[in-house]
DNA sequence: GTCTATACGCAGATAGAC
DNA sequence: GTCTATCTGCGTATAGAC
């Protein structure tokens, strides 16, 4: 196990990332991540061989900085509405990329499904782990199973619809205000 | 103006307007195109230039398609509150191409936004309609400009929402489920 | 490990015969 | 109008020198 090895492996995750993020998944070719990384593209193939690998890379190193926030959640906001809560204030926090690049989940699902591409259930699982987490959020709060996987869809079905349009009419403001909408529903149920 | 070179062009624009829905505008080549149409690619060329030249006659072939459909809404459908549910019912109806693709609005704009195309703001003008229908209504029904133009934006949020979900997680029931929600607020205002 | 050179196919786009 | 032939650039991917 390199360590440089796997530093550069992480940085070229990060970079495709953040490009894939930006500028769609089949529109970021090879040149462009390791232009953006400052390698050759001979290079870049020693770390990845294909193009699905590295996409899979990134939606594995996606899933496990999900996992960790979540994790951070759990641990340090003490009830389940506040943690919900904060679920909400991401995207508020988020605003300004949300408005140039939509939801970083939402987006790139969309896109790999047009594609049939192989790794679009594992795309899906990063939508999933917030829909498990709310789920069991809902659950803490005395919600039975079946009603908290209908809050939990329409917690998620609400926020995903805030970037799409919010991105749409490039309005920032607009996501506050439908937050303010989304966490009076969370104190009403 | 030559009959038969019109009726070809409709039928590459159909065309190119499925294969755009379906598998994205990017991920969608001109051979593509010419083979669902059945003609050569030399003779595609006679009738769009350039790639962002059939896009745009897509798009403005949709906007005619929706100005028609909010048109035929206010005149067939009697009430500002039923043409409201009958935009939500359209969805529902939708929902087999929706699990499968998306919202045929709302996906292509996130692309284009993505590949910075130059038809984007013309994109976003087909989500514009239905909004500026929808804020009439609200009108229509006695709220105030503002109110008016918050619900179009909150309807439209649900709806989008609702696509994104049902898609990533290919649940049409969800559709349906969600669809009633939104009919229940709509009956509440 | 990192590089240059290069193969190969496909995409967008053009020219010109019929 | 519709076709075939062709150009050009880019994207993925490989080989092999250093």
């Amino acid at each position: 196990m390199n360590t440089k090895a796997e530093t550069m492996r992480n940085k070229i995750v990060s970079t495709a990332d953040d490009l894939f993020y930006r500028q769609g998944f089949n529109h970021t070719s090879f040149s462009d991540i390791a232009s953006a990384v400052g390698i050759s593209r001979g290079n870049f193939y020693y770390h990845f061989k294909t193009k699905d690998d590295i996409l899979a890379a990134v939606i594995e190193n996606r899933k496990v900085g999900i996992t960790q926030t979540l994790n951070e959640w759990n641990k340090n906001t003490p009830t389940p509405k506040e943690r919900l809560h904060q679920y909400v204030d991401m995207i508020v926090g988020y605003q300004d990329n949300i408005v140039k690049y939509g939801c970083p989940l939402g987006t790139v699902c969309s896109e790999l499904n047009k594609l049939e591409n192989i790794n679009y259930n594992d795309a899906i699982d990063m939508i999933a782990l917030f829909r498990d987490w709310m789920i069991e959020q809902f659950i803490l709060l005395g919600h039975s199973a079946e009603k908290s996987k209908d809050f939990a869809m329409h917690l998620l079905t609400c926020t995903q619809g805030i970037t799409v349009v919010a991105q749409a009419f490039t309005d920032s403001a607009f996501i506050k205000r439908e937050a303010d909408i989304l966490k009076d529903w969370l104190d009403s149920i």
